[in-house]
DNA sequence: GTCTATACACCGATAGAC
DNA sequence: GTCTATCGGTGTATAGAC
């Protein structure tokens, strides 16, 4: 009854215009940053005009909101989905460096995002800042609690919980949103299917090592 | 003989208008990034006319370049200090790493403006790119040199270089760009004495934990 | 070496027709 | 829901007086 057309093809992407524009702005903001993306541009990529954007978002910052959340609610998804890995807390925190890092290689705007979310903090006001640190939290949570747990039960070495944190961003995310320098770096891509093998390996051994007990 | 003033009252910043417009500069790309920033803000702050910056720089990618530069030039400077450190790998590694850590936490800048010079890659063309890559490099290639001494005499396990600079960047650098978050995750913020402390010895245990032969 | 004035493009955002 | 037209403001950069 509605004027609007709420019955979907079932399967084919809905999306209708917001998701395509959240999927275009993503890559441009992963790259050029929040201040360096110019809504023109935005709009020409999506196929409209710059002043429809206005329809689906009412300002540029709510446009930037929704693309972080979709990325932090995504990779916690991901996350997620090892909840329930094998036993032991290592084992867990095994499975989400190997989900973190796959999921970062699959999607090359979430490290640049993900790592832009974590350090420029003067973007987002209260209102949406709040939707993307809940997001944070959980992904932060998740992984607190089970390092709680495997220093409880003895197979984790007693460390500082916010410090190991930062350690695993440092380790996961950042390489990802490096490619360039990865690049230069390793000689090959570091999204290229060996780069991701080699890091993988290497984040591993980091974590093996710098977890178990004396 | 020349019309401009170059004899200095010795030891009294000459600096010029120059330096002051780049420790100007600094903190405002450190926080917002090359696009956030507008140079009428910078003028504002130097105490000039917004016309008058293009005598000293002849655009604002000129100026940005100039300050990355510094920052790079600065924190290799810092490590170099400590090149003839004792004598295993390991050691001078370690020393890096506080030397590091030091360089970082006493210009809150360093931290996200190497963040930035490290993943925000299509700013620079190659005139100033190139003197910024260079004094990336003569970092890069310091550090390559003693992990590669300190595996060729059985010091450090044989691990992946490129891998291997890319982590000590994440467990380095990053923290110190991350300030909001890490007061978030830590209670207290990451340039107090006592978190930098905390750092450290995360740091150090990280990397002989993960460096050490098996 | 600093200033005023200005050029010209683009910014985010709004109004209102269709 | 998309469009055209337009708003006021800011962006980098230049010209030229002092």
């Amino acid at each position: 009854m509605a004027t609007h057309n709420t019955d979907l093809p079932a399967g084919e992407s809905p999306a209708s215009s917001r998701a395509k524009i959240i999927e275009t702005a993503e890559p441009l903001f992963a790259r050029q940053g929040f201040a360096g993306v110019g809504l023109r541009e935005v709009a020409e990529r999506v196929g409209l005009g710059k002043s429809s954007l206005f329809h689906h978002f009412p300002s540029k910052v709510k446009l930037y909101a929704a693309v972080l959340e979709r990325v932090l609610v995504e990779f916690d998804r991901r996350l997620s989905e090892r909840e329930r890995t094998a036993g032991t807390a290592l084992a867990r925190l095994h499975a989400w460096a190997d989900a973190g890092v796959d999921t970062l290689a699959e999607n090359p705007t979430f490290g640049p995002l993900l790592l832009r979310s974590l350090f420029e903090d003067d973007i987002l006001a209260p209102p949406e800042r709040d939707l993307v640190d809940a997001a944070f939290d959980r992904i932060v949570a998740r992984i607190s609690r089970t390092l709680e747990e495997g220093m409880a039960s003895g197979e984790i070495r007693e460390l500082s919980i916010p410090h190991t944190i930062q350690s695993l961003i440092g380790l996961t995310v950042y390489p990802f949103a490096s490619d360039s320098l990865g690049q230069r770096l390793l000689g090959s891509p570091i999204y290229s299917a060996e780069q991701i093998r080699a890091r993988k390996q290497h984040l591993f051994e980091f974590i093996a090592r710098g977890f178990s007990v004396p």
